[in-house]
DNA sequence: CTTACCATGTAAGGCGTTACATGATTCA
DNA sequence: TGAATCATGTAACGCCTTACATGGTAAG
């Protein structure tokens, strides 16, 4: 029953799609995922052993690989898990933006102080953009695989929100910068 | 030097502006930082304390309230190790979204799934702009305070993100009921 | 008088990161 | 042959939430 974890439902998620090595699915994480979730492999390898011990996945090593790989597939069980969690309600939307806090806080450093946060904010938005514009080109010709509309909405949320921080920083350089 | 607590700093960034209770401090995570920052009793009783341990606040109890208050005031040292915070570069801004998740894995449990989910937060983001409206509206009316230039940013901060949340949430409720 | 809210805390436990440890392979 | 990347894991530790525990006060 209960409290599923979310680092079980991320992989069963991303195995349901692909077999995967628990470096994949790191990697996985760090590009497709990354603007609204993420691990490290000190949290993807045990879950990975935990959840073959539990019979929601299965492991096999890769035998045309000169490396060693171990291959993880997701079971009948697994494919039921992850279905039951996708149906339950969102427990919880987060977003933690350090940037924000210290700019709440800006009075007491001064503009300058929140010009380089916003600055810094900027610049690693404007980084991260093209991987998404990136991604949504990809995604759009190639829609015939049922997947590929799923990620295709979420590329789009990031696109949409990014592009909105990159206005809000330059009316809040403005702003500051006209000192009112 | 270390390593500062994002739990002190926020608590000594509202301790910079004005003396408070925990509990107040808790209110204060609830409303006004409640869209970019959060944190429990669990977590802001023991910081307090610790605080005051370290030399960063002082503590006194409320002789004028009827009730069992226990005041906290920032101290020069607090100030001091705030003021450094603040111009150390932002370590990590993070978003964390179950609804992206879910959707992204949507394909699985198809569209009318995706769709529950994504109205869910529209309603939940429908229901908070109102509030980031508010603030705004008081925000803008009062800029005499030098610390309502700042709140005000991330207010619309929220807001314009809120904003194109909804919109894209139009955009993914239609795309999905066109079933491509 | 009872419900809601004010007010402060502790303990257990969960969850996850960081740092460490190890070694193979590919490519320049 | 050396650097980058592939590849898998463990251990320590930190941080935080949840649940528990307690009691006062204001308002209807």
């Amino acid at each position: 029953m209960a409290n599923e974890k979310k680092i079980d439902c991320v992989i069963l998620g991303l195995l349901s799609h692909e077999e995967l090595t628990g470096y994949e699915i790191k990697k996985r994480m760090d590009t497709t995922l990354k603007y609204f979730w993420s691990a490290s492999y000190g949290s993807i390898y045990p879950a990975l052993n935990d959840l073959v011990d539990r019979g929601l996945a299965t492991k096999r090593e890769d035998t045309k690989s000169k490396r060693n790989k171990l291959i993880y597939t997701i079971t009948e069980n697994g494919r039921g898990y992850l279905k039951r969690w996708l149906s339950l309600p969102i427990e919880k939307d987060e977003l933690r933006y350090e940037t924000l806090l210290k700019l709440f806080f800006g009075s007491e450093n001064g503009e300058e102080q929140a010009l380089i946060h916003i600055e810094a904010f900027e610049r690693k938005i404007e980084a991260e953009l093209p991987y998404l514009l990136h991604a949504k080109s990809i995604l759009s010709n190639s829609l015939n695989d049922n997947t590929h509309k799923y990620y295709l909405l979420t590329v789009e949320f990031g696109i949409k929100t990014y592009q909105t921080y990159l206005e809000w920083c330059e009316e809040a350089k403005k702003r500051l910068a006209e000192g009112q």
